[in-house]
RNA sequence: GCGGAUGUGGUGGAACUGGCAGACACGCAGGAUUUAGGUUCCUGUGGAGCGAUCCAUGUGGGUUCGAGUCCCACCAUCCGCACCA
C-alpha cells in the first residue's frame, strides 16, 4: 500500500486482477439462495453518460452487497444494439450499422470495465448478433403459431419528399424532421402482437407487484385503461344495418339525442353516398386526415362535425336521433361510434351546444343546487333516474345494470369491457432490426420460415439511402425464396421488428446466454428467474416493462418458464442534473464520465453519485461534491494506511474496557447495523455512506487517545473496509490486501453487529414542559416507565424546573423523553 | 381536465414507528501546521436577541401532552396520461 492514494494504479491493477481471477463469473448452484440483479441494458450510442454510471453504480452496490451476504449472484450486462441511430449514422457516414454498433459496444464496454462493475461478461448478450436474433425470430414464430401475431393494414407517417416511413419522433409539428415536407399517411400491411389478449392479466397481476413503485403501477394501470360498459345496437332508419356503440353509461340511454361516428368509420361513406350530404362529409373527412394527431386531439378545440342526413333508432324508446361525424370520436376505441348524451357527458354537451341539439337530463342529482333542466355543463355524477320510462326513480348504477340486462334479453346490447391498450404494432420499415421470419406465398398465405432455417440473416447487400419503404427490398438476395409449405416461389417479409421486442426477453437469455440449442434452458431460467432487483430509468415505466411482462406471461403459458412476472422489485432511478437541468448537449452542461474517471477515478465517481442523493431522486451534479467524495476516500486511505502499520499482526478480538472503548465499540456496531439496513431495506446508499463517514470520524478521534485498544481498532478497520467495498471496490480491495487478506474483499463476508455493544449504560434524555424542550438529563438506560420517571424527576435541574408548578400529567418515553404537562 | 410525486439552512440532503429539526457532506468563517499557497488536522456555522428566550420544515386550519411526520383546505414545481365514450 502506497503512502499516497494513487487511484490510477489501484484501479487498473485490481480490474486486471478481477478479470484474471474470473471473479464475477456466476454458475447455477441449486443449493444456494440466488439473487438476480439487473440493470437495464444500454443502447450502444457511443459513450456512457452519467445516467448510465448512476444506474450501474446502484446495481453494483446491490450485487456486491448481496454477494457478501452469501447470495449466489447473477449480475449480467449486454447491448440493446438494434435501432434507428445506427441506421442514421450509417446513412450519414456510409459505414455499415454493424461497424458503428460494434465500435460503440467496444468503447462502452471498456468504460464499464473502467468503472469496476461486477458483471459476468461471459453472459454478455447483444441483440444484433445472429445468435440472439435467431431466438428472437423463433419466439416470433411461436407467437404466430399461438395466434398472437397477425397482419393488419395500418397507416404510417409518410414523407412524400424522402419517400420514406417516419417514426413518430421524426415528425416535428406535422413535418419531416429532415426535409420539412408535410407528412402524410400511407396504409401499409403490418404485423401486430396481440397484447390485448393479455390485458386483463397484465392489469390484475399489477396488484402482486408490491416491490414496484406505486407510480409505475398506476401508469401501467392507466395505460391498459380498462373500462366496463356495454355495447348497444341502434337500428339505422330505413336501412337493415345496425350502428353499434360502446358506452360506460347505459343508464343515460334515454338521454341520447344524437349519434356520432368517427370520420374514418367504414359506415360513413355508404351512408352519405349519392345524398346531398356527401360533399360536405367528404370534405370534413379530408380535413381531418390532414390534421396531425396533436391538433386533432387538442381538447381545447371547438367541437366540429357534419350531419350525415340519416337517423338511428334508440332501442330503449324508439326515438329517432340524427347521425353526425366528428373528429372527437376515435376510430380505434370501442366501436368507433358514440351515442350523444349531452346532459351527462361534457364533450357531448359541447357538441350539442355547438349544433343546437336537444339536451335531455335523465339522471337527477342529489344536490338540489344543480338545476338539471338548465344545465351549464354536463352533470356527470351519480343520481336517480328521470325521464327514463320504467327505470325512473332507480339509482343510476342500478339502472345501468337493469338496462343492460334488458338489452341483452332483446338482443340489442351486451355488457362488454374495453381497453385503452391497443395491440402492439411491431413492423418497422427499417434495416437495422431483427428480420421478421415470415414468408408470403400466393397459395399458402403468410407462413413462418422453418425453424431449422433460422436465423433469417439480415442481408448485408442492401442500399441504405433513407428513401423507399423497406431497405431490405434493395437486397438482391433476400426477397425471393421458397414457400416453406409448398416449395413454390415466395417472398420474404421485408420489415424488421420493433427493437422493443429484443429487450422484452433479454433477461431470460442471460440465464443461459450463448445456448445454441434453445432460447434458454428451462431449468436455468427457473433457477435464476424472476429478476430480484431491476433498476433503470422511469422512462421505461410503461412500454418496456409492459412488453416484458407480456412476453413472460406468454412464455409461462408456453411452459418455457415458471414465473408469470419477470421483475419482483423495481427501482426507478432519478435523472442526473447539472445546474438544475437535465444534462444535454444543447444545454452545454454535460459532464462526461471519462473526464471524471480521468481526474478522480472510478471510485470517486461512484461514491459521489451514491452519496449525493437517494437513488430514486434527481441527482444534482456538483464539482465541489465530487471533490468532497475524493477527499473522503483520501481520508479513509490515510487512516487505513496508518492502521496497517499500527495493528498488523493484532488479532481481531477485543474487550471494550473504558468509556472511550465503549464509545467506539458502540459506533462501530451501530454503523454496521445502519449500513446493513440502509442498503438492504431501503436502498438509501446516501445515508449508509454518511454512517460510514461518522465511523471514520470516530476512528480519527479514537486513535489519537493515549490509551487505545489495538484489537478494537484492528477490528474497526476490518469492518470499515468490508462495508466500503460495495461502494468503492478498487480502493477497498487495495486496503483489504494491505490488511493482510489474500482473497478478494468481494468474497469476504458482510460484517455482523454485536447487539450487546448497542446496549448503553446511560442515555441522555430530554425533559419537556408542555411539549417544549427545557432540560436534558442523563439517566440509566433500559428503565421501565415508572423508574424512568422517578429517576428523571429526581435529577437536580429537573427538580428545580418543576418547583412550584402544578403538574397535570406526565408522558414518559423511557430512554427518550419525559414531557411534564403543567397548569399554564 | 384526470392521475402520481415533491416542497426542510447559503447548497445536496438527514430525521425509518408522531418524541432533541438540520445527521452526513458541500460552502463559508476562524485557528493549528506551512516561508507562502495548496493539502491536512481542529473549532464554529438556520434566523432574531447582550441575555433568559423567541421564531423556523411551501401557506392556512385541525387532531395530539407533543406534528417535518397524521387529517382537511390551498399554493407552487415536476412527471405521466389526456376528446378513451
Amino acid at each position: 500500500m502506497k503512502k499516497q492514494y494513487d487511484f490510477r494504479d489501484i484501479e487498473a491493477r485490481w480490474q486486471r486482477t478481477w478479470e484474471e481471477q474470473d471473479l464475477f463469473r456466476s454458475t447455477e448452484e441449486p443449493k444456494q439462495k440466488k439473487y438476480y440483479v439487473l440493470e437495464m441494458f444500454p443502447y450502444p450510442s457511443g459513450k456512457l453518460h452519467m445516467g448510465h454510471v448512476r444506474n450501474y453504480s446502484i446495481g453494483d452496490v446491490v450485487a456486491r452487497f448481496l454477494k457478501m451476504q452469501g447470495y449466489n449472484i447473477l449480475h449480467p450486462m449486454g447491448w440493446d444494439s438494434f435501432g434507428l441511430p445506427a441506421e442514421n449514422a450509417a446513412i450519414k457516414h456510409g459505414a455499415h450499422p454493424a461497424e458503428w454498433t460494434t465500435q460503440n459496444i467496444q468503447e462502452m464496454k471498456h468504460q464499464l470495465k473502467q468503472l469496476g462493475f461486477s458483471y459476468d461478461w461471459d453472459r454478455e448478450v447483444a441483440t444484433y448478433h445472429p445468435d440472439y436474433y435467431k431466438w428472437m425470430q423463433w419466439i416470433f414464430i411461436q407467437f404466430f403459431k399461438r395466434g398472437l401475431a397477425y397482419k393488419k393494414e395500418h397507416p404510417v407517417n409518410w414523407c412524400p419528399s424522402c419517400h420514406t416511413v417516419l417514426a413518430n419522433e421524426q415528425v416535428v409539428e406535422g413535418q419531416c424532421e429532415r426535409c420539412s415536407a408535410v407528412v402524410t399517411k400511407k396504409n401499409l400491411s403490418q404485423w401486430y402482437l396481440k397484447i390485448t389478449e393479455y390485458a386483463d392479466r397484465l392489469l390484475e397481476d399489477l396488484d402482486t407487484l408490491n416491490g414496484w413503485p406505486e407510480k409505475v403501477r398506476t401508469m401501467q394501470r392507466n395505460w391498459i385503461g380498462k373500462s366496463e360498459g356495454a355495447e348497444v345496437s341502434f337500428r339505422l332508419k330505413d336501412r337493415g344495418e345496425d350502428l353499434t356503440v360502446f358506452t360506460t353509461r347505459a343508464d343515460t340511454l334515454f338521454g341520447v339525442t344524437y349519434m356520432v361516428l368517427s370520420p374514418e368509420h367504414p359506415l360513413v361513406k355508404p351512408l352519405v353516398k349519392d345524398t346531398p350530404y356527401e360533399a360536405a362529409a367528404l370534405a370534413y373527412i379530408e380535413r381531418c386526415s390532414k390534421m396531425s394527431d396533436i391538433e386533432r386531439t387538442d381538447t381545447t378545440n371547438e367541437k366540429t362535425g357534419e350531419f350525415l342526413g340519416c337517423y338511428a333508432i334508440n332501442p330503449v324508446n324508439d326515438r329517432e336521433v340524427p347521425i353526425y361525424i366528428s373528429d372527437y370520436v376515435l376510430l380505434d376505441y370501442g366501436t368507433g361510434a358514440v351515442m350523444g348524451v349531452p346532459a351527462h357527458d361534457q364533450r357531448d354537451f359541447e357538441f350539442a351546444t355547438a349544433f343546437g341539439l336537444d339536451i335531455v337530463p335523465v339522471v337527477h342529482p342529489e344536490d338540489p343546487i344543480i338545476d338539471v333542466e338548465h344545465l351549464k355543463e354536463a352533470f356527470v355524477a351519480e343520481g336517480s333516474m328521470i325521464n327514463s320510462g320504467s327505470y325512473d326513480g332507480l339509482h343510476n348504477t342500478e339502472g345501468s345494470r337493469r338496462i343492460i340486462a334488458d338489452l341483452e334479453a332483446t338482443g340489442r346490447g351486451k355488457a362488454t369491457v374495453n381497453f385503452r391498450l391497443r395491440d402492439w404494432l411491431i413492423s418497422r420499415q427499417r434495416y437495422w432490426g431483427t428480420p421478421i421470419p415470415m414468408i408470403h406465398c400466393d397459395d399458402c398465405g403468410w407462413v413462418p420460415e422453418k425453424e431449422e432455417n433460422l436465423p433469417v440473416l439480415l442481408p448485408t447487400d442492401v442500399v441504405l439511402t433513407g428513401r423507399g419503404e423497406s431497405p431490405l427490398a434493395t437486397s438482391p438476395t433476400f426477397v425471393h425464396t421458397q414457400c416453406p409449405c409448398c416449395g413454390k416461389p415466395a417472398q420474404r417479409e421485408l420489415d424488421t421488428m420493433d427493437t422493443f421486442l429484443d429487450s422484452s426477453w433479454y433477461y431470460l437469455r442471460y440465464c443461459d446466454a450463448g445456448n445454441p440449442e434453445e432460447a434458454f434452458r428451462k431449468d436455468r431460467a427457473d433457477y435464476w428467474m424472476a429478476v430480484d432487483q431491476y433498476i433503470g430509468g422511469v422512462e421505461h415505466a410503461i412500454l418496456h416493462l409492459l412488453y416484458s411482462r407480456f412476453f413472460t406471461k406468454v412464455f409461462y403459458d408456453m411452459g418455457l418458464c415458471s414465473v408469470e412476472e419477470p421483475f419482483t422489485n423495481l427501482l426507478t432511478q432519478g435523472m442526473v442534473l447539472k445546474d438544475g437541468n437535465k444534462m444535454s448537449k444543447s444545454m452545454g452542461n454535460v459532464v462526461s464520465p471519462e473526464e471524471i474517471i480521468e481526474r478522480y477515478g472510478a471510485d470517486t465517481a461512484r461514491l459521489f453519485i451514491l452519496f449525493a442523493s437517494p437513488p430514486e431522486k434527481e441527482l444534482e451534479w456538483t464539482d465541489a461534491g465530487v471533490e468532497g467524495s475524493f477527499r473522503f476516500i483520501n481520508r479513509v486511505y490515510r487512516l487505513v494506511e496508518e492502521m496497517v502499520g499500527v495493528t498488523s499482526g493484532i488479532p481481531l478480538v477485543y474487550r471494550a474496557e473504558g468509556s472511550d472503548d465503549k464509545q467506539l465499540d458502540y459506533v462501530l456496531n451501530h454503523t454496521v447495523k445502519r449500513v446493513t439496513e440502509d442498503i438492504k431495506n431501503r436502498f438509501n446508499f446516501n445515508t449508509a455512506i454518511s454512517a460510514i463517514m461518522e465511523l471514520v470520524n470516530e476512528m480519527y478521534r479514537y486513535k489519537e487517545l493515549d490509551d487505545i485498544n489495538l484489537g478494537l481498532l484492528a477490528c474497526a478497520t476490518d469492518r470499515l473496509v468490508r462495508m466500503l467495498s460495495p461502494f468503492i471496490p478498487h480502493v477497498a480491495e487495495e486496503m483489504w490486501a494491505a490488511l493482510g487478506n489474500t482473497d478478494s474483499v468481494y468474497l469476504a463476508s458482510w460484517p455482523q453487529y454485536d447487539p450487546s455493544a448497542l446496549v448503553l449504560d446511560s442515555v441522555e434524555i430530554v425533559v419537556q414542559i408542555n411539549g417544549k424542550v427545557r432540560e436534558r438529563a442523563v439517566v440509566a438506560a433500559g428503565l421501565d416507565r415508572e423508574r424512568f420517571t422517578e429517576e428523571v424527576l429526581t435529577c437536580e435541574p429537573v427538580a428545580a424546573l418543576i418547583e412550584g408548578k402544578e403538574i397535570i400529567k406526565m408522558i414518559a418515553v423511557p430512554d427518550r423523553l419525559l414531557n411534564i404537562v403543567v397548569k399554564a
